[in-house]
DNA sequence: TGTGCAGCAATAATCGATTATAGGCAAGCG
DNA sequence: CGCTTGCCTATAATCGATTATTGCTGCACA
């Protein structure tokens, strides 16, 4: 996840937060976005507006409709499938190449990033719904450190732009899937320790499918259809 | 690949114009892309091409450095043997998923484009280079149609941008990899027809390999560096 | 003669205005 | 009474102008 860096120039950073409030679910799946009311809302003109969307659009996190418009991209279950099965080939490919190549400052990454997530997790536990997005900016953190020496920055940066896709679904379900994916997520850390990456594959393969099937369940993520 | 549609507006068939031009090289890698030459060639104000780029941008065809313009995207070996390797990954799992699922339309949509795939090369082997960019584009129609019974929207539309990325390091190679690739084709033709998924991702798999080191063992493809 | 600062030219970023399009509503005709 | 057609408003697409930034060049001073 890469949270709105301030210090950019207008056009950046307005691309940034429409970007998030669209996977935090600030702006309501396949609604639409007119350009006036953007204008207003981010305070910028509707040319850098234009060009925000047009960026999202290649991401197919907004569609643009011919003449007629953009809209936020709508959320399916069946584009939830989709998107982890991608999550799952990108992530499972890098994890294996990440383990080869993994050095001790590689480790480091690890264990901090596992070590702040931990701490999330806890507060979650606790029913501090407060940290809800950290809590997701943590587990981004987690996941990415564990992939970070897969030495391909385009296979990262493919990985980045699908787990965001994935993450907006997740944001969805307001309820903690807690035990399960942090027990995962400590399991992850032990095997990458042991460069044992077939067990940590096995273990992302059905976090992944918990947590789809955790979304699938929760009325909250698809109300419509 | 995606060759520009003349009847779309003139923002989407500027940024269509624009990235062929990448894909096909006429516009040269890490070279500077100037807003106001930009205007005169492609006939639109600096805002639509400003849009253009944009987008671009986001599919890492150019680069946007701070507030110091657009280039486009370089090429390196590092870069194309990233991208090889995404297009073995997500080609081979499409190949799977769609070898289950094809149906009768498939196996004929198949049969089409291998056959006027076939045409090509037979042009390209009689050293007709004029057919050059179709026979790419009957290459990619080929390779689209293996995997169109994929049944996943998200995987054909990230295959689909790392094809054109792995494509645009081919055009390089000014010289026909011939009766080898072409063989290639008809294998994973025959492979498709038996719904033999393991042969068609061995034969995929060596075709792309073969691809790479034919563009790294050609100076054209890569002159600097 | 080298270095640093200042002003200038080139070019990028941002904006608001203008033009084009779509979709709804109403009037007129069948 | 319903359907079609033309106008009208809301909104998108495109543009050229304005502002900001960068990096170069030349001059002054050490």
């Amino acid at each position: 996840m890469n949270l709105p860096s301030e210090d950019a120039g207008v056009g950046q950073s307005t691309y940034e937060t429409i970007r998030t409030d669209i996977i935090f679910g600030r702006l309501a799946p396949a609604s639409k976005l007119k350009l006036d009311d953007l204008r207003d809302t981010y305070g910028a003109s509707v040319s850098t507006i234009r060009e925000a969307l047009n960026r999202l659009t290649t991401e197919e996190l907004v569609l643009a409709e011919g003449q007629r418009g953009f809209f936020v991209a709508p959320m399916t279950a069946k584009d939830l499938i989709e998107i982890a099965d991608l999550r799952i080939l990108l992530e499972c490919h890098a994890l294996t190449l990440s383990f080869e190549n993994g050095d001790t400052e590689w480790e480091g990454r690890i264990v901090s990033a596992h070590h702040k997530l931990h701490r999330m997790e806890q507060k979650m536990a606790a029913n501090d719904v407060s940290v809800r997005e950290s809590w997701k900016q943590y587990d981004w953190e987690f996941h990415q450190s564990l992939i970070s020496a897969c030495d391909s920055a385009s296979l990262l940066s493919l990985h980045g732009s699908v787990f965001d896709k994935y993450l907006r679904y997740q944001m969805r379900s307001l309820t903690f899937r807690g035990d399960k994916a942090a027990r995962e997520h400590r399991e992850m850390l032990e095997a990458a320790m042991d460069r044992d990456s077939e067990r940590a594959k096995t273990i992302l393969r059905s976090h992944i499918e918990g947590g789809v099937r955790h979304c699938l369940n929760n009325p909250n993520v698809l109300p419509n259809k």
